[in-house]
DNA sequence: CGTTCTGTTGAAGTCTTTCAAATATAGTGG
DNA sequence: CCACTATATTTGAAAGACTTCAACAGAACG
């Protein structure tokens, strides 16, 4: 989550420096800068701007629902998803502190917004926004970044569904997970969400998570502390199987 | 292709009351005003924009190039793809005369663009649409309204990767296709991409998808007249493949 | 501490891919 | 215009990957 991420540390921080796990997702960070100036215009909405919580699994919007509020994160983890006819559910993202979503929605929420563990956000009224984006073109700029920032996630994530199998997809999953985090190498990284969710997320049942995730600890790839955790152990084989066997 | 359609016809033109093919994409007409506006509000631009040909399969732009210009489709058909490091790919989508791309990426290309077939295209230099852009607050809100377009095409495509099986996803495309094209039941529908590329969209082997179309034709849902055309001969079926069993 | 929910593993079944071959189409030069 | 060659599509058969169903284990919660 590089744009949530540096959404929140001072953008003077030369932490792109430091060893970063080299998530293909890493060259998001040019996004950053356009995030923090966002989130800087925004204390302009402070005083319409609320603070909300959400209980786990709440449902925060859904899709079709008026698009009343743009949301900040706190704290907590979201996820967005699409929820067909038929009940199948396809999770887009999963979303970090520092995340803004429900901008690029004219009039109707496009996805639902559902809370994967307990949540704080601020809430920004749509109308405040439109009308700052008027007075101020610098905003509809950032917000812009913003958007860049999410379609290359929307691209990326095209490419695991469509290119990769089970292992490769929840290889780049956890990749992308540890750059969102910022996470260095051996850091343990926070699995909010349930099985079914990554599941949901990678286009695959829950059983082939697990065999996957079996299967990456088997061979020494990560470690699994508890259920909510995972440390990420052979970086090289990971990246191998995420981004293709040319790598290296 | 709703946004592309209604970017060519005239605005007040109320074809919404004809018979549709009721894809679920038919809905993102509500993004129809805004191209439509952008269209006009590129006239401003005609002066910086050229006339420009590309053979089939000829590369427009490739990922990580200078974005230096947007463009828009005059003739033929346009994919815009992602190369993998292992020599996959995965074609996020196609577009038809009228549509504009280019306009998101910032700096670099975000992924590349190719020529389905012989392709007339007008191009404008980025550096004069920003430049119109800071001086005409509509057009960014224009260049908004396509964003979400785009954004529900690409949301809506995961739903295929993430949830549906070969023949679903073949159904989901030709319905896709032929709201795009604003067919009416029982008109051909052109197919300028080949099996490859239809493949590579849907995340599918060539030979899978050669298959689901021949199942297609035997259960009478379509007709093949030709490899690049086809008739959509029975939609309810079609459409319960693509949207799920519920429907009715 | 028992109940319930979530996660893990095993085995069988299904769908898709892979590999191979045949057919059809398009393009080219005579 | 036809024959020929190259390319693209279609079909078949076997292999492989993922899913499904079922059972079990473990964590969470009252």
């Amino acid at each position: 989550m590089t744009m949530q991420v540096s959404a929140i540390r001072s953008d003077d921080t030369p932490d792109r420096s430091l060893p970063r796990f080299g998530y293909i997702g890493a060259e998001r960070g040019c996004g950053g800068r356009g995030q923090q100036a966002l989130y800087d215009d925004l204390r302009a909405l402070d005083r319409f701007s609320a603070r909300v919580r959400f209980a786990k699994n709440e449902t925060i919007f859904s899709e079709g629902d008026k698009a009343g509020h743009a949301y900040k994160i706190v704290s907590g983890m979201v996820r967005l998803c699409t929820h067909t006819r038929d009940g199948r559910r396809q999770i887009a993202d999963f979303l970090l502190p520092g995340a803004i979503f429900g901008i690029i929605d004219r009039g109707e929420y496009g996805f639902s917004a559902e809370a994967v563990s307990d949540v704080v956000m601020i809430s920004y009224p749509r109308s405040q926004i439109d009308r700052l984006s008027a007075t101020k073109p610098e905003v509809i700029d950032h917000i812009f970044a913003a958007l860049t920032d999410q379609f290359m996630v929307m691209q990326r994530h095209l490419v695991v569904l469509g290119c990769q199998n089970a292992k490769e997809r929840v290889a780049s999953f956890l990749l992308m997970l540890a750059d969102r985090c910022n996470a260095m190498p051996g850091d343990r990284i926070d699995l909010p969400m349930g099985r079914q969710d990554i599941a949901s997320h990678l286009g695959l049942t829950i059983e082939t998570v697990c065999r996957a995730i079996t299967e990456l600890k088997r061979e020494g790839s990560v470690v699994v502390p508890t259920l909510n955790q995972i440390i990420l152990k052979n970086l090289r084989a990971l990246r191998m199987l995420a981004e293709g066997q040319h790598y290296c």
